[in-house]
RNA sequence: GGCGCUAUCGUCUAGGGGUUAGGACGUGAGAUUCUCAAUCUUAAAACACGGGUUCGAUUCCCGUUAGCGCUACCA
């Protein structure tokens, strides 16, 4: 056991999104080194050139600190300098460490040249197939005599560097899984540095790098996922062979879909950046991705704050089985998250996801805060008169808290918020096209006492003079039921579908106000008399 | 093919040589409401299979099966 105080990192490499895999691992790192008051570090592992993107990185780094992690050391962003004293923290400035290090291996003996041609090594690979066995390479080039390296070097032959395993079984111990072995036969010495044509060559392969990378870095824990543990083995060889240290390892289950196959993209969101969008609080992911694979000892709780998942929380207990990510269990963790925010954190995200349904009146306060109704209508007096076409300070006020109104009736319906503009829709306009086709409709509205009602509310309306309180509406129901008997389904369903489109929803003493108010707000949204009287056709 | 990892309700998991195998999500039912959502109550639901070890195995060991990963001079 390393009862060291940890230093762990985490190492994406920035070529795409971020995953929920890679974030989860990222957490577990990060949880790690925050209970035991150790070190977290970022490194990016942007040595595949071709892939690698800056803009990724910084999408990279808003994504991690969206979720709630931070770091002790990690390269710096926007030409600031790096954070920590073990840089750099970006692969591509550290091509010349790993140099070095070869060159310190060869001279060692610790590695050697290997002039083996592509061909030379497919011949080896049928040969082991043929035979059932594992493919490894037969170390031809171990024992080469110093004169025909010399000369082979002389004639340019193109070499790779590879790495003397000696012979014993590889072994490691593993946080989650406990002891590992390999046998030494199955492991052959690994190329440490390509040796092929053009571009690549002479550049250290990433298990190279990484040994290399974490051993100068101190790390002690390496926590990452579990397609790395075949890896292991090499890797445990390149730390005996510079007589490092050997850390402890923990590799992480893989996150699988619904069937059980690696979570992508064809199993819905994927990456931390899509959840944010669709409106899923950080403090929910958070939760669930804590628990995607680990379970508090109590074997009950389930929902935990940073500071208590931070307590709760050890690496010992994380269960080596592959996990299927389970939108429900999210949804419901967000829902319970959505609950206890604070009004207005949420008010702010909400109405980012109404943005794009209503551009006309969202954002809310568009155009200018800095208006009172008092300055605007100054300015309109003036000669000439001055119109500024935003709404006063007043009417912004009025309208966020309409808006509060609308979240507290919604919210409750909704996995996550970007589902709140469809939820909400029938409150700015009531689809009368789909109500009408909706078979359940027709068979509510077929039926005689629903025109009955309907006339009849409708001649109230028309009689009413200004806006419909809840309670002159509710007065209305109650004079409509006394008048003609009908109630229940029979009064609210029709009544419901001419004012939302729906025969089921909200109460109507939430709807109405929503709906009165947002008609004078200067939100375009149809009064109820509007509806009704659109809806009976006059 | 080889090597490795994994296996408790549909899902995430707790547990561990003798338990009514616990919790949560989801699902069903009920309460509430005109209805939906929310809420509350409640129910159904699991130790992959076969051998050992043992007085006793879901738990320990071995094998089988299945799933996944690696099998590169990819990262």
């Amino acid at each position: 056991m390393n009862t060291k105080i940890p230093r762990v990192r985490f190492a994406p490499s920035p070529t795409g999104l971020l995953h929920v895999g890679n974030a989860r691992t990222a957490l577990y790192n990060w949880l790690v080194a925050r209970r035991a008051g150790g070190q977290f570090i970022l490194r990016i592992e942007d040595t595949d050139l071709e892939r690698s993107e800056a803009r990724h990185e910084a999408q990279l780094i808003e994504d991690l600190h969206w979720l709630g992690l931070d770091w002790n050391e990690g390269p710096g962003q926007l030409g600031e300098p790096d954070k920590g004293t073990h840089g750099p923290y970006r692969q591509s400035d550290r091509l010349a460490i790993y140099a070095e290090h070869t060159e310190r291996l060869l001279t060692e003996g610790k590695a050697y040249r290997c002039f083996c041609t592509p061909e030379d090594l497919e011949v080896e690979r049928t040969e082991a197939a043929a035979e059932h066995r594992t493919q490894i390479y037969s170390g031809r080039c171990r024992a080469l005599d110093p004169a025909t390296i010399a000369k082979n070097i002389a004639d340019g032959k193109p070499f790779a560097v590879r790495l003397k395993i000696e012979d014993h079984p590889l072994r490691f111990h593993d946080l989650v899984r406990g002891p590992v072995e390999f046998a030494a036969e199955s492991v052959s010495d690994p190329v440490l540095v390509r040796s092929a044509s053009g571009f690549s060559a002479g550049i250290p392969v990433y298990n190279y790098v990484v040994t290399i990378d974490d051993a100068l870095m101190q790390i002690t824990h390496v926590i990452r996922g579990d397609d790395h543990i075949s890896n292991t083995p090499k890797q445990v060889a390149i730390y005996q062979a510079f007589g490092w240290p050997v850390p402890e390892f923990a590799h992480l289950s893989t996150i699988l879909g619904s069937d059980r196959e690696r979570l992508s993209k064809r199993h819905g969101a994927t990456s931390i950046s899509t959840f944010r969008q669709m409106g899923y609080l950080p403090e929910a992911m958070f939760n669930y991705l804590a628990l995607l694979g680990w379970g508090a000892e109590d074997g009950k709780t389930e929902t935990f704050t940073h500071d208590e998942l931070i307590k709760a929380f050890s690496i010992e207990r994380v269960t080596p089985s592959p996990a299927i990510f389970d939108f429900d269990k999210l949804n419901w963790l967000n829902r319970h998250y959505l609950k206890q925010a604070d009004p207005e954190r949420i008010a702010k995200l909400a109405e980012r996801q109404f943005c794009n349904h209503r551009p006309d009146i969202f954002p809310l306060w568009s155009g200018s805060e800095l208006y009172t109704a008092e300055a605007l209508a100054f300015l309109a007096s003036q000669d000439p008169p001055i119109h500024l076409n935003v709404p006063s300070l007043e009417l912004i006020a009025q309208r966020k808290a309409w808006f509060a109104n609308l979240l507290a009736l919604f919210f409750p319906k909704v996995d996550f918020l970007a589902q709140l503009p469809a939820k909400a829709a029938f409150i700015f306009a009531v689809d009368l096209v789909s109500a009408r086709a909706n078979e359940e409709n027709i068979a509510v509205l077929a039926v005689d006492s629903a025109r009955t009602v309907l006339s009849e509310l409708a001649s109230r309306v028309r009689t009413h003079n200004g806006h419909v309180t809840p309670e002159a509406f509710k007065e209305w129901m109650n004079e409509i039921k006394d008048a003609t008997g009908i109630k229940g389904k029979e009064l609210f369903y029709p009544v419901r579908i001419a004012l939302t489109g729906f025969h089921s929803g909200p109460d109507f003493d939430k709807i109405i106000p929503l709906i009165e108010n947002g008609a004078t707000l200067g939100l375009s949204i149809p009064s109820v008399r509007d509806r009704i009287n659109q809806f009976v056709g006059v």
